[in-house]
DNA sequence: TTGTTCCATCAAGTAAGTTGAGTTAATCGG
DNA sequence: CCGATTAACTCAACTTACTTGATGGAACAA
């Protein structure tokens, strides 16, 4: 969630500007590396517009000059690239135990990274660590202030009073706090609030499977399993901030209907693996346990398989994403492992010729992915207008 | 789908003036009734830029002033409301057997409908029928064709070659023509070409249940089940244009796993009254079994609120709406029934206490919804801008 | 009555993109 | 090798649509 009510507004020559420095941003990403001609015809700006803002652009060094390529015929075009180092984001995750941080640069690559354990959840506990990390991120990357652009929040949805509670994961001593305003006030900086999966899922798109994917749907292994969708390159929040609440759905299992994360989530397995009197609090050793092919591990991926084949089957139809992506905190094995068993249908809407990207596909995975998500959203609204116009 | 690829474009001074016409339209539409100092402040534009756009739109018969209303101090601001008669919507739904047409004013009310049996599905006797009903449409209602604003085009998804075939719905002879392109050039007027789910939720928000609502599911009763998301106002349609596609998610029912539209559609009712030796063809007959309390049909009904409410579980958690809409081609008092009888679980993020809407309410039903939804979709982008911008 | 408040208009000002002519730098073809 | 062709790019007016600030008008309150 955005944390803000979003208004439609009207166009003036002021937020003109800022969309079209935004849309020229999104065109550079996209590309990797592009002309002012081609960004003008793509955008629908004339040339000398375009030029005007890549003059700004680079003034501002948020881009770079790339020398020129020879194409075809004619005057071989100035190439254009971000610069990596134009622009940085903060992501920090806030857990009830601990806070991560990270930096981003502008092309997306960590450039810092950190845990932090909290002694207590309480705001002021929580404030404090994070503007600790921000200081030791900036000193670390050897980072001007200015040039962070912004600060991506992650906290444990959902998001409001809703029917959802007692999961163990919320942040009780927050509860009346507007996080939004709270962050803002506390970093000096624009603010992005979001819960774990769909934070994770504009990590992918910034730098990962999702590169260059408008609309898509990611999976999410946190403790429980979240769902965050991207839909013409923006997040789908939902009318209250909590869409995406994938792990609450009914899926059949082995016979009876249960709630999808009450068997695909690294809770499900942990306590799966208790059950056989193993002890599997950290993903390195279920990461380990997967590579030996332990028997309780595999008897529980193997009952996994049909709820995840029934999610996914069910996103699919929902939503037509480009892809699906599954990823968090979750080893690369298993994910792998889990990819390879699901058998998605023939029979669906997803089943096309014209497909560019597997159906299925495995995003970053790890303790840190929501936390790098929570940077991605800084650098995804740098490069993503709030417009998307026919052309 | 909108048919045309989305492309994310520049702004300048002719875009934002359409723009912003748009949105004051959309403020207008949403009062119902209105002040041009209100539409500034909630727009973010200046007043005399709001005073110029008012003043053009009255020029063009699109909105009409309704005299001051006094509210507190100051001056009374002159309110401002649409037209009805200042645009017409032109709707078609094409089906394997019939075209269905409508014409709907600016206000959403309908002007003109009627259906017209197909002797072909071709492309000929298809494109003759609706220039047919266009032009009797305008004549029966007096309408000028300058005052159309648009086309909206309801045919059978999914869209492209997918694993979804020979559901019986599908128009063979159309499978290679992009029907975008050809209904514009034979219409001669913007066109938008949507699937009857999406087009139907579309109506809701132009004239019923939806009215207000930013986002929102809509579940369609037609031969199987469709879905229809608005988000933001706007239709998600998917990476392919065909999301929404929820007839083939599996789903639990007395104890096995079905596909969702097995269980739930009119299809599917009129199967299970065919093994009790009813024949119910029609939408009137299952009204009146539906009133005379009919075993047959309370038995289906009774097995059909399971996957149902599984479904709409489904809905509230992955897309977080205001509300669960359902409607479409089925009888009141089915709808109602199945609204009565279904209990949707407490624990769901869509359990909220902030709740302006009932989580599932029931939309505007019969055969004609998808078609009066082609019409609105027209209405609802003349008042619909492409942006969304936090406020 | 007089002050306050808010709506609305006028006239000038401004920001940002567009237009069209002209320049530069490649490839193509004889 | 050289002119024709193609395409990228720049310069300097031009245009558009919104903003600003001053002024007038209509209702309410003390």
């Amino acid at each position: 969630m955005s944390a803000r009510p979003e208004n439609i507004v009207g166009a003036n020559a002021e937020r003109s500007r800022s969309h079209n420095r935004q849309v020229v941003l999104g065109r550079v990403r996209a590309a990797g590396q592009v002309g002012r001609a081609e960004i003008a015809r793509a955008s629908g700006l004339s040339t000398q517009a375009v030029s005007n803002i890549i003059a700004d652009l680079l003034d501002q060094g948020m881009i770079v000059e790339q020398g020129r390529r020879a194409a075809a015929r004619g005057q071989p075009p100035v190439q254009y690239a971000l610069n990596p180092a134009g622009g940085y984001a903060f992501g920090v995750e806030i857990r009830p135990d601990a806070v991560f941080a990270a930096l981003l640069d502008f092309a997306g690559r960590t450039v810092f990274s950190e845990r932090r354990s909290l002694a207590s959840s309480d705001r002021g506990t929580v404030t404090a660590t994070v503007l600790a990390l921000k200081a030791e991120a900036l000193a670390a990357a050897d980072v001007p202030g200015a040039r962070v652009l912004g600060a991506g929040i992650v906290m444990p949805g959902p998001f409001g009073a809703t029917g959802i509670r007692g999961s163990g994961s919320e942040l009780t001593a927050w509860e009346d706090t507007d996080p939004f305003t709270w962050f803002s006030d506390a970093l000096g900086m624009p603010v992005f609030v979001e819960n774990d999966a769909n934070a994770a899922a504009m990590a992918e798109r910034v730098s990962g499977a999702a590169a260059g994917m408008e609309s898509y749907a990611f999976i999410y292994f946190g403790a429980g399993l979240g769902l965050g969708v991207v839909s013409g390159g923006r997040l789908m929040t939902g009318a209250f901030g909590n869409a995406g609440e994938i792990g609450h759905i009914p899926v059949p299992c082995g016979g009876e209907t249960v709630a999808l994360e009450s068997a695909v989530s690294r809770l499900s397995a942990q306590r799966h693996l208790a059950t056989a009197g193993i002890d599997a609090p950290r993903l390195e050793t279920l990461a380990e346990l997967c590579e030996t092919g332990d028997r309780a591990l595999r008897a529980w991926l193997d009952r996994a398989v049909e709820p995840l084949t029934a999610a996914i089957t069910i996103v699919e139809n929902l939503l037509d994403p480009q892809a699906v992506i599954l990823g968090g905190a979750m080893p690369d094995t298993v994910l792998d492992h889990l990819i390879g068993a699901v058998a998605l249908p023939d029979r669906s809407v997803a089943n096309r010729t014209d497909r560019t990207h597997p159906r299925l596909i495995r995003g970053a995975s790890g303790r840190m992915t929501a936390t790098l998500g929570a940077a991605a959203l800084v650098i995804n609204l740098a490069c993503t207008p709030k417009i998307a116009v026919a052309h």
